[in-house]
DNA sequence: ATGTAATGTAAACAAATGTTTACCTAACTG
DNA sequence: CAGTTAGGTAAACATTTGTTTACATTACAT
């Protein structure tokens, strides 16, 4: 791994377990670097590609978004619909590291209880398992379906009675592991 | 407020608003305390309180954990059953602050997609407004009802056909503001 | 190989920050 | 009222910590 990528992890773990950030010695000697010098600068390269936010001068000024999930669109529960796109805002669940959010649009997930509105979290992943609801790019749409092993094929099958089963070509993007709702 | 509260909120709200605790200092400049010493005694009181967890000696040394829930228990959606247990386990969703998670237990209301095992996001209140989602204590239990003004009566009304409404006294406990789900 | 840039080491420095000591003040108690 | 305690001020102190400077090493393109 790249150092510049450790630091990044050795920042998100550190923050996971102590509850605030590392001082850069700290993170110097996590990742056996003698220096403080080297750390600073990755510190500087990180900040500088927005991937945390540095108060310069400050004990510990370092902001990282790690146990956030980024809210990045919404995907439609209907008919395959809409593809990511950025959305502002952040939720916060340490549970559900490294997943993210996704709006769910329509009404095909309805008997799963996943509603128009709902959030749903996601883990990413490359596969999935029969009867696990999944998050997939069906063409150019991005859609959530549960994924059923018909014969020895693949579908994905809308939990809502009025919907057709996708026979389609698809890729998995990752799998619903949670929901949230404001209500 | 008392001078001990102040500074613990003053630490929650530190910590969301820049991602790491205050220094001692900055604490003492923003509840307007001249000295660093009266901050010190109050931290070291919280920490011995066990609402903070404190590392001597380091700079923003202060463990808090502000912007989680503590999932405190169940709560009935079916009859009201039983009322709060310390339950192990937060959550984090800095959206929702001052907010606590009830784990709902029965199937009372299913039409308002609330089910059995879900988590719903309570905000403390006293009050609550006509059809708003609200826990409330009845007699020894606690449940989530809906509430509703019949008349001139204020009732607790199942989101499910087949349980009855309930007219015994009740006292709010706090409004549901958010479901949340493991799937 | 050779020069350049990226990356790291080592050490010194200045600022931020937790800790401690001494003293003051108001509130409460007997 | 005298005495005690809780809570605060002020200042000094020691440590932690970010920053900077100077130099060494490595990687890599020319």
């Amino acid at each position: 791994m790249k150092t510049r990528d450790k630091i990044l992890k050795a920042i998100q773990d550190f923050v996971d377990d102590y509850g605030y950030p590392p001082s850069i010695r700290e993170i110097a000697k996590k990742i056996h670097l003698k220096s403080t010098k080297a750390v600073k600068v990755h510190l500087d390269n990180l900040a500088s590609e927005g991937l945390i936010e540095r108060v310069s001068g400050q004990a510990r000024g370092i902001r990282i978004k790690p146990k956030s999930m980024p809210i990045v669109g919404r995907v439609a529960a209907g008919l395959p619909e809409l593809a990511f796109e950025e959305v502002e805002g952040y939720f916060t669940i340490s549970q559900w590291r490294d997943c993210f959010l996704l709006k769910v649009k329509g009404d095909s997930m309805i008997n799963a209880h996943i509603y128009d509105g709902d959030m749903v979290v996601v883990k990413p992943a490359k596969n999935a398992m029969n009867n696990e609801i999944i998050v997939a790019n069906v063409g150019e749409e991005t859609t959530i379906k549960r994924l059923k092993k018909i014969g020895k094929e693949l579908v994905l099958k809308p939990e809502n009675d009025t919907y057709p089963i996708i026979r389609e070509a698809f890729e998995v993007i990752g799998k619903v592991i949670g929901v949230i709702r404001k209500v």
